[in-house]
DNA sequence: GCCATGGCTAGTA
DNA sequence: GCCATGGCTAGTA
């Protein structure tokens, strides 16, 4: 990828990861999505590592909602992940989140229209 | 649990 | 080769 369109690319990324409210979880594919790029989910995972702080970094989670983070970054992986979000009211199934009640399902256009951000923690 | 997949980077866009 | 992804065979009571 060129590497002004990169840029853009993990700015959109931050942009959408700012905009899911707390409770709600986004996919990593459903972020690609977002920005125009269904195919690289994988990049936006590549992205997350340079999550800027204050973003809620907590509520980007794997297909099905599996937990994929790594330590040491985030410090505590999965673990902290976890704890994060419950603090917020997500609920889990086993070792995922329960998409069936947490998955974000933004309107059309919420980026251009969204009223504020969600902050995360730090 | 396995494998096809995209981009190529290890700092913070 | 590496990875913070996603999708889900085939044989089967």
């Amino acid at each position: 990828m060129e590497n002004s369109k990169k840029a853009s690319f993990f700015k959109q990324v931050y942009r959408v990861v700012g905009a899911i409210p707390p409770g709600r979880v986004l996919t990593y594919g459903q972020i690609a999505t977002l920005v125009g790029a269904p195919y690289l989910a994988r990049q936006v995972g590549w992205a997350m590592h340079g999550c800027p702080l204050g973003l809620p970094w907590q509520r980007v989670v794997g297909a099905g909602g599996r937990l994929l983070t790594r330590s040491p970054n985030p410090p505590g992986g999965s673990l902290q992940q976890r704890q994060l979000l419950e603090q917020e009211g997500v609920l889990f199934v086993g070792e995922r989140v329960d998409m069936s009640r947490h998955q974000f399902v933004p309107s059309k256009g919420f980026l251009k229209n969204r009223k504020r951000s969600f902050p995360g923690p730090q």
